[in-house]
DNA sequence: TACTTGATGTGGTTGGACCACATCCTCTAG
DNA sequence: CTAGAGGATGTGGTCCAACCACATCAAGTA
């Protein structure tokens, strides 16, 4: 019922108010993908707030993704709305999983869920399945543990987004953001590293055969074992939160 | 490979360095849940940056629920870490939602596949579980519309809780945020309320059975079921990203 | 024509000032 | 000795006036 950005009873704050006019346009279609605010001492002037209120909003639409700020003068400059919510949704997991309040094991297993789920109803003419297959091959000659792995996130990422959810893939990759040095560190641990990438290409080969057999079910459950199983060789300890931390 | 909180190459933003300060002593255990941070003068000082900055910082967190910040003195005063992962996620579905770049219909679905995941593996001696049971027990004497809601909000939350899940919990709750005002208007279509919430009540009856009676596969499809009927009845129009807005 | 050079406009950062608020401490009146 | 009034202190909230670095564009110059 109660939401936490309209404060009812209490003066809202200065950037609240802010954010709000900026939520508006961007509800009403004033404001698109693509378009750029008003300058930020524009915006102060108009809103009869200081800049610093203004820049506060700013801020917190930055870290959702929502806008991208830049310097200087032309294209790229200005505060331009852009969509990038598995940014927002990647730092806010992060930042939870840093206060051990959101165990890492927790995350894994929704990662399976929704990856489960992403294959078993992955349309087979979908342009994000041919990019999958496309980082499978070059996963079949690639020797190189890091370069592996990047490719690894960008064929998983793929598979998630051939389901043709929006939320869904922006959840899958903010999952995987958060735990990102989690599963590097992990991997540390592998006891023999070639040994695990010829089982992983082995095992996404097999996911891919599956969903272009329409085997959904089959493909799904191929997913979720290929995922814990990774975790589990190399050894998750859902107590310890961030392992990478400096 | 990338993360947005960190720019390698070029020269940081002096509030992403509070920021990763702030998120250091979050993983490192020196700031847990329930501290309070440094006074924005004192951080200012302390990381020889203007408080400004700091305050931008706080602003993110603040956003992102890992914060809460109190004016005055006493135990309600200053800046406080908190844990409210639900806030950040809804609020940054909102607003994507009204870019219209997250389609509502998707929203909807990726709801659909968390509880009933929630659901199949609810566990029957959860306290949550028990909340919801108390819970319908109190909708099934409501006539006023608007409890009957907050009602069944709680309802579902509580479900979703069973699990024992903390991040699907998290999504759950931000996708319910982000859709909230959708769902209320949405009411309004209902052709005939009283019978549609008999219809729900029993539905409601339906799912805790099937919990209690350990079929979990049973309990899912009820709960799909349940949820994509009620927005098939009051007329789901995934194109349209926001019918409350002001 | 080609290049230099300034004008312009953007966000980024800083220091200082003042406010409202809530608590705690001290002093005073009874 | 007690109870209350009133200031001291410290918190976040807000605003302002500068200055910087940067990128583009236009005018002036060789």
């Amino acid at each position: 019922m109660w939401s936490n950005h309209i404060k009812y009873h209490w003066p809202m704050r200065t950037h609240q108010l802010v954010l709000q006019w900026i939520e508006n346009q961007l509800s009403s279609g004033e404001l698109a993908l693509g378009g750029r605010l008003p300058a930020e001492r524009m915006l102060a002037e108009q809103l009869q707030v200081s800049r610093t209120s203004v820049r506060e909003a700013i801020r917190v639409l930055e870290a959702m993704g929502v806008v991208r700020a830049g310097v200087g003068s032309g294209p790229d400059a200005g505060t331009v709305v852009i969509a990038d919510p598995t940014a927002a949704l990647g730092s806010a997991l992060r930042l939870h999983v840093a206060t051990s309040h959101l165990p890492v094991a927790d995350i894994v297993q929704t990662r399976v869920l929704l990856e489960s789920w992403a294959v078993a109803r992955a349309r087979t003419d979908s342009p994000a399945l041919a990019e999958a297959a496309g980082l499978m091959e070059k996963m079949e000659a690639c020797h190189d543990t890091d370069e592996f792995l990047a490719l690894d996130v960008r064929f998983h990422l793929a598979l998630a987004e051939a389901a043709g959810n929006a939320v869904v893939s922006a959840m899958m990759g903010s999952l995987r953001e958060a735990i990102q040095s989690y599963a590097g560190k992990l991997t540390a641990n592998l006891p023999d590293w070639e040994a695990t990438a010829a089982r992983l290409r082995a095992e996404h080969r097999e996911i891919l055969a599956a969903i272009n057999n329409h085997d959904g079910g089959r493909a799904a459950g191929l997913v979720a074992a290929h995922i814990e199983g990774y975790y589990k060789e190399a050894g998750l300890d859902p107590r310890d939160s961030d392992p990478a931390r400096q």
